[in-house]
DNA sequence: CTAATATATTCGTATATAAGTATATAGTTA
DNA sequence: TAACTATATACTTATATACGAATATATTAG
């Protein structure tokens, strides 16, 4: 049984972080695709500022890559943190978010298609 | 790949729950073994009725179960809950907390070693 | 180089959460 | 049956959290 070693205080870091129905749904996004801050704006139809705090919190764990193309910066879930193993068997049990993508594909809003 | 079918929007609230460390380490003792109110109180040095508001949270949503025997009130993760192998595939990666009972052995106050 | 766009940060607000004191309740024990 | 013990509940308080308006910053585009 592959297990990684994660203190329990950490756990519990990150599970809470992982408890926000929309940072949990950003992740489950950002692990198979790279998406910007403005699509998460068109996805969960919330502020900016509010998705940019959502992504703070995951950046100041390292759970979380950018990438800037253009005039955007694109995110992803950072495979190579110590904590990803455990993050990703967790994301692994959750349903698909890709029609949130497929979505905004059809309104012709995805940007990372481009 | 053994997956359970959990929506996002519980899989949010059983890890918001988990994201407590008390509460994650009250899961997982209780995956494992019996433990019973007084007992958590000692284990965490914690007044009586913080533990019984946790126990309360778990019980809500069901993930635990209850046994009186005697004076006293067991509880143990319930194996039954839909959410439970999500839930248990969340706490095989934590460390052992077994240490924290064998602690309470030594100074006599175990109770369901009795 | 300026204007525009994308994003981060600051700030304020409403709500949620964890902890402990006080009290009520549910049993068991004597 | 009354006394006692274990536990649940109610209430209060301090702190954390999520959200969005306003603003600052970092780039790119023209």
């Amino acid at each position: 049984m592959l297990k990684t070693s994660i203190e329990m205080e950490n756990a519990a870091s990150v599970l809470k972080l992982m408890g926000d129905k929309t940072r949990l749904t950003m992740m489950k996004i950002m692990d198979k695709h790279d998406c910007c801050v403005c699509e998460f704006v068109e996805i969960f139809n919330m502020s900016q500022p509010s998705i940019s705090q959502h992504l703070r919190k995951l950046r100041d764990l390292g759970l979380v890559k950018e990438e800037r193309r253009g005039q955007w910066i694109f995110y992803s879930m950072n495979k190579k943190n110590m904590y990803y193993p455990f993050i990703q068997q967790i994301l692994e049990h959750l349903p698909s978010q890709d029609d949130k993508l497929q979505k905004l594909e059809e309104q012709g809003t995805r940007i990372s298609c481009c």
